[in-house]
DNA sequence: GTCTATAAAGCGATAGAC
DNA sequence: GTCTATCGCTTTATAGAC
C-alpha cells in the first residue's frame, strides 16, 4: 500500500501541473483555441504522455472546470464560516468571482459544444461540485430572500444562474482594457450592479 | 450607369443571402464552429462562390455584425421617436436586444481573437455603425443620468458596456432551456434586473 | 462568375521504439 | 511511461475548367 503511493504522488503532482497549465490557457485562450501542443509546451511533456493521463481535450476542460468549482466550493465554505446575513456571504462570492476572473483563474468554456457538454455531464468530480455549489447558494438565496435582501417574486434559480453568469462577465475585461480605473473600483461598481438587480423593488 | 444595375443587384442579393445564413450559423453554432461548408451548403453556391464575394471568414462575420449593428441603429432611431425619458429608450433597446438573442439574430463571436478583432478594426460599415450607435447610448445615458434615472457617479462608458453586455447575457439561453417561464417573462425580469443594476442608489 | 477538385495547414489522437 | 514521428480528419482557401 505504502510502496507504490511514491509513483502514485509522482503521477498526481505531474497531472496537476496539466491541469495548472490547462487552468490558464482555458483563461488566456478558451477552449477552442487552446490547442494540446501549446499544454505539452506549457508543462514540458510530450503529447502522447499527456494522452496517458487524459483520453482528451474535454476531459482536460472538464477537470479544469472541476477545480475551478473545487476552489468556488472552498471560497463558499470560508464566506460561511463568516457572521452576517446571507446577502453578505453571496457579496462576497460574487467579488471573489471577478477577482478570479482577473488572476485569469476562470476556464472559458464556449456555450455551444456538444461534445464538451457530454464530457462535462459524464464527469462526476465536476457535476457533483456544481451540484453542491448550487445547492448552497439555492439556500443562500432562498435566505437572503426571505431577509428582504432579494426580491422574493425572482425566482431563485433566476438568481442563481445570474450570479454564475458575473463569473464571465464581459464588462470586467473590457473596463481592464480601458485602463480608465482600477481593477478594484470596477469590481466594486460590477458587484454593487448585480446586487442592485435582484434587491427588491424600491417602495418610493 | 442603369447598364450594369440588374447585374450589381444580383450580386448584391447574393450577398445578401450569404450574410442571412452567416447570421443564422453565427447565432447558433458560434464563430468557430461555423464552417465555410456550412454556409454553402445553407446559400445553396460553391465555396469559390463564397470566396469571390467575401475574401475570408472573418469578413463574413464581420458582415454579419455590421448588419446587427445596423438593426440596431434602426431601432434607436425608431425609440428616439418615442415620447418619454431617456431611460425608457434605453429599456425598450435592453428588451429589443434580449428579443433578438431569441430570434436568433444575434451573432455570437468569441471575445479573444486577433485575427477577428483585426478583420472587425478595418471594416468600417462595422466600425462607423459602432461608433454611431455608441454615441447615440451615450447621449441617452448622459441624459438618463440628468434626468436621475441612472446613477450619476456611474461611468457612462461602463454603463453603455453593461448595456450592450444583455446582447449576450447567458442567462436568457439557461432559463429558456429549462422551459419553466414564458419568454416574455424572462425577459422581463432581466430587463428589470438591468435597470435596477443601473439605477441611482436608493436613499432609505 | 460559378463550378469541381484539390492544395495547404492545423490539430486531435495514436503507433511503435526505447 | 515517455518519447519521436506520424496518421487521419477537418477546414480554410485556391487553381483551373467551363
Amino acid at each position: 500500500m505504502s510502496r507504490p503511493s511514491f509513483r502514485e504522488k509522482v503521477q498526481q503532482a505531474r497531472e496537476e501541473a496539466v491541469v495548472d497549465a490547462v487552468e490558464r490557457l482555458l483563461a488566456d485562450k478558451g477552449f477552442d483555441a487552446m490547442t494540446m501542443d501549446a499544454v505539452v509546451a506549457e508543462v514540458g511533456i510530450s503529447k502522447a504522455s499527456l494522452y496517458r493521463h487524459f483520453t482528451s481535450k474535454e476531459e482536460l476542460a472538464a477537470a479544469a472546470m472541476a477545480r475551478a468549482l473545487e476552489r468556488a466550493l472552498a471560497e463558499t465554505a470560508r464566506l460561511a464560516a463568516l457572521p452576517g446575513p446571507a446577502i453578505s456571504r453571496l457579496e462576497g462570492l460574487a467579488r471573489w468571482a471577478y477577482q478570479q476572473q482577473i488572476d485569469g483563474r476562470m476556464p472559458a468554456l464556449p456555450a455551444q459544444s456538444s461534445s464538451l457538454r457530454d464530457a462535462l455531464a459524464g464527469d462526476t468530480a465536476y457535476t457533483d461540485s456544481l451540484v453542491q455549489l448550487s445547492t448552497t447558494l439555492g439556500q443562500w438565496i432562498a435566505d437572503a430572500q426571505h431577509e428582504d435582501a432579494i426580491d422574493a417574486a425572482l425566482p431563485s434559480d433566476l438568481v442563481l444562474y445570474t450570479l454564475f453568469a458575473r463569473a464571465c462577465d464581459p464588462v470586467l475585461g473590457v473596463m481592464r482594457a480601458a485602463g480608465t480605473h482600477s481593477d478594484a473600483q470596477v469590481v466594486d461598481w460590477l458587484v454593487r450592479g448585480w446586487l442592485r438587480s435582484v434587491a427588491p423593488q424600491s417602495t418610493p
